[in-house]
DNA sequence: GTACCGCATGGTT
DNA sequence: TAACCATGCGGTA
């Protein structure tokens, strides 16, 4: 620049490439990219065809570096450079991608999305093809004065920052806060500005939404539109852009420059001056094809069946049967964008060639489906496609269903909070003639040209992969009743404690019990599950759960006998977690409760067992593989890593690969089917390998830590304080609870009858309730479980019991003779871990954790009776 | 006593 | 904090 500048007086310059230095005349100098001083370089006629063709790079800077690649096709794309900026846009994931490249994912995308109808589509001459990668030369006149890397102004890493800074210059608004501060919010907040475009769009009936749109005054409609919702639809943004330049000058906005063309004109509609030539506006067409590429995936990020998912796309991507309303969706919250499949499309249209324009959905809730009759239609949704009504007692509006039956509801208002609650009254001939109910989902459409409403519905439970759950789940409002979540509930109540984010055991306790402690004072009935599918678990609908369980609505608590049951699985999952690889998890003491933290997410691992011989005595260690899930032997001592396969088994290079058979053997042959169903572990003693990684080979639940101690007759010292308890396995030094304040099997002061310490009083009342709870499970499971044959149940149990022990203090579990004691003695009982008596009964979360670990333990203990001494 | 109507309340975003 | 909206609830037929 200096050079060419320090011989503009003679009237001669140089080439602005300095490995070129040739001499340019007036007449052979060209135009370059642009300088950071708004001026351009000025090229030979050799270097700018270099330039020109988009080569320059390759050909003066292939040595230089700042060299990437497009991570779509692979071009080396000189990003280190200047003279390259506007070939390239940066990635939000990272990396480059060649203008071609974006080009292309933009023309997938913008083929899919657009609608067919759209205003300015006439109105200007399609030339997305037209995208002059080598044109970026002219980039350089869209910034006049300033210098401004184009990626600065287009790749941002969000997209609502590309919208944020379009319509920023497009409405003339340096305050872009108020222009992005979301679709929701500011909808809401300039809803009265654009009220009298949504009188003029309501009162003209649902048709004039689209005709508005179409018309040829929608500028002021749009753009009303648009500043009311900044979100909202790139259409709307695009077509008032376009409006604006077809009838100006096409590189100069409002502001005197030319940024209204470049932020806003799309690449479909890109090209329309006829006086500039394509490359001038060209230049900015790539940048401009992604914001809108990116923009329309933001303005549809759950238009599943407009773009995302070729399976449902809309029959209107197709056929042209059916298309969506761009601008309306965009201010709609996305529960109640409308995802209507081809079929469904299909369905409504029938044979003819009418155009569907999918308005909302909209999931019933229990009150919506109700025998009230009343369907509370989400109010911007009523005043977009519904029509204008002054009165709150509305007007009778025609509805046909799928089969084409026609329905007349009264749509309506009530007034609410200075506000309106639109309804649609009887709805429920027409809801139970499609057998809906709270979940499912009501769908409303608009058959054009006749202008006709169409309620279609999707059963929840045929939703596919729950994603309309997800959404109602994800919002709140729509499937929060309890009803509403009838399909799914149990999906609702397994996530939350599933979530493997830094937690603990007892918190997740907490957490799970204090649901189901809720759940449990409120409508049980509402909880049933439809079709009467079993609990799954399901990681997809974990994350959706745990923020739906999050919630405090009281209005999902629910409570079911199946719910129980997937919350002892989850107790079960509990004993799986284990702290992440070179994340040794902290254990900390909050009143008394014992926290375990994990530093990263827990990694799930499949349990390990010890399996005992008839005599009690513990003789084989078996884990599973968690590749193939075969179980092996392993030593009582052996240590094994957070994941354990086969590989793993250096004890039994035989069986150390997923290849080999499993070893046949009665412990695991018993083992195996105890895992499943209700029936818990029979003889085996369910450990966390965790607590094995603490290298106490003998760390087993709880008591059973304790119970085995004595069985395999270890006097051995005492833990100290500092050293890994034996104890109970989510426990730790200075844990406080009641297992781990009281002393070892045979250690410590003994407990009289009349005692009324903690320990005694926690004995005292869990055994209560322990026994009441194998009373009534052992009748079953003395039916089903006969381990060993020869060894009943009372017989190993008593194998189980110390001789270290006195006799009082041993645990009987034969459940008859405990039957018969009125008193529970709290010397002939046995230790809950955690419980704190006080609160057992108490649905306070801490209560009701403690029972949900309880009965998890008690599940565990109930045929493994073990002793304590209390 | 029941169903309906209309508004109020409060949870959620 | 405001708006939305699911549902509760009192009044009335």
């Amino acid at each position: 620049m200096s050079s060419s500048s320090a011989m503009a007086t003679s009237g001669r310059k140089i080439c602005f490439n300095t490995q070129c230095k040739k001499v340019i005349t007036e007449q052979t100098r060209r135009k370059g990219w642009k300088l950071r001083s708004g001026d351009h370089s000025e090229l030979c006629e050799r270097c700018f065809s270099s330039f020109d063709h988009g080569n320059f790079c390759e050909t003066f800077h292939s040595d230089a570096a700042g060299w990437r690649k497009c991570e779509s096709c692979g071009k080396r794309i000189h990003c280190g450079c200047i003279v390259s900026i506007p070939v390239y846009m940066l990635l939000d994931v990272g990396g480059v991608e060649c203008m071609a490249c974006v080009r292309n994912s933009y023309s997938a995308v913008s083929n899919q999305i657009r609608s067919p109808p759209m205003a300015l589509s006439t109105q200007l001459p399609e030339r997305s093809k037209e995208f002059p990668v080598k044109s970026w030369n002219q980039v350089s006149g869209s910034f006049p004065g300033q210098w401004r890397h184009p990626t600065n102004i287009w790749n941002s890493s969000s997209i609502q920052s590309d919208l944020h800074q379009r319509l920023s210059y497009e409405f003339d608004r340096p305050n872009a806060e108020r222009l992005m501060a979301g679709a929701r919010s500011s909808f809401s907040s300039q809803e009265k500005k654009s009220e009298d475009i949504h009188e003029r769009i309501a009162s003209s009936g649902p048709n004039h939404v689209a005709q508005d749109m179409n018309g040829e005054n929608n500028l002021i409609t749009v753009r009303k539109g648009m500043a009311s919702d900044p979100s909202s639809s790139c259409f709307s943004g695009v077509k008032f852009e376009a409006h604006q330049i077809s009838h100006g000058n096409p590189s100069v906005n409002s502001k005197g420059d030319s940024r209204s063309l470049l932020m806003g004109l799309p690449a479909p509609f890109s090209s329309i001056n006829g006086t500039n030539d394509t490359t001038q506006v060209s230049t900015t067409q790539p940048k401009r094809q992604v914001a809108s590429s990116t923009l329309s995936k933001q303005c549809y990020p759950n238009s599943l069946s407009s773009i995302d998912s070729t399976s449902e796309s809309p029959a209107h991507m197709r056929n042209g049967k059916g298309r969506f309303d761009p601008r309306a969706r965009s201010h709609l919250l996305p529960r109640y964008w409308p995802r209507i499949t081809d079929q469904e499309l299909q369905q409504i249209s029938g044979d003819s060639n009418s155009v569907i324009t999918p308005l909302f959905e909209k999931m019933l809730s229990a009150s919506d489906a109700g025998r009230i009759g009343r369907l509370v239609l989400p109010k911007k949704c009523a005043e977009a496609y519904f029509p204008l009504i002054s009165q709150p007692e509305g007007l009778p509006l025609k509805m046909q269903d799928a089969n084409g039956k026609e329905w007349v509801f009264q749509f309506r208002f009530w007034p609410n909070n200075n506000s309106r609650m639109y309804v649609l009254e009887g709805v429920t001939p027409c809801i139970q003639s499609m057998q809906l109910q709270a979940g499912d989902t009501v769908t409303f459409s608009r058959i054009d040209p006749e202008g006709k409403l169409v309620m279609g519905f999707r059963k929840a439970a045929n939703v596919s992969n729950n994603e309309q759950d997800f959404q109602a789940a994800k919002d709140g409002n729509g499937g929060s009743t309890p009803s509403d979540v009838k399909p799914n509930t149990v999906d609702y109540i397994a996530i939350p404690p599933l979530l493997p984010h830094k937690g603990n055991t007892e918190s997740r306790n907490q957490t799970n019990a204090a649901d189901k402690a809720s759940w449990s004072k409120n409508d049980k009935s509402e909880f049933i599950q439809k079709d009467g599918c079993a609990p799954k678990f399901d990681i997809a609908l974990c994350r959706r759960k745990g923020s739906f369980l999050s919630s405090k609505s009281k209005r999902l608590r629910i409570e079911s006998e199946e719910s129980i049951e997937l919350k002892l699985t989850w107790e079960e999952a509990q004993v799986l977690l284990r702290p992440a690889p070179n994340y040794p998890s902290n254990v900390v003491s909050v009143e008394g409760h014992e926290f375990e933290e994990y530093k990263e997410a827990p990694v799930l691992g499949l349990p390990m067992y010890f399996a005992k011989n008839p005599e009690g005595s513990i003789n084989n260690r078996w884990a599973q593989c968690e590749n193939c899930l075969k179980w092996r032997r392993l030593p009582l001592d052996s240590h094994l890593n957070h994941r354990w396969t086969c590989s793993d088994n250096k004890w039994d290079p035989k069986r150390s690969s997923c290849s080999a058979v499993q070893e046949i053997s009665a412990e695991i042959t018993h083992l195996l089917p105890s895992r499943t169903g209700s029936c818990k572990r029979s003889n085996v003693i369910f450990e966390n390998e965790n607590e094995h990684e603490n290298e106490n080979p003998g760390v087993i639940d709880g008591l059973d830590t304790l119970a085995n101690l004595a069985i395999l007759g270890e006097g051995k010292s005492l833990p100290s304080s500092s050293q890994p308890t034996t104890k109970h396995p989510r426990h730790r030094p200075g844990c406080t609870c009641i297992v781990c304040i009281q002393p070892p099997s045979g250690k410590g002061p003994k407990h009289k009858q009349t005692c009324d310490c903690n320990v005694c009083l926690t004995v005292k009342r869990r055994f209560r309730t322990l026994m009441l709870r194998r009373e009534k499970r052992q009748s079953e499971k003395e039916a089903v479980i006969s381990w060993p044959p020869s060894y009943p149940l009372r017989q190993h149990s008593v194998a189980n019991i110390s001789p270290q022990m006195p006799v009082e203090n041993n645990v009987v579990a034969d459940v008859e003779s405990e039957r018969k004691r009125t008193a529970p003695s709290p010397i002939k009982t046995q230790i809950d871990l955690n419980l704190q008596p006080e609160r057992e009964e108490e649905p306070s979360p801490v209560a009701n954790s403690v029972s949900a670990l309880n009965i998890f333990q008690d599940s565990v203990e109930l045929e493994q009776p073990k002793h304590c001494n209390a």
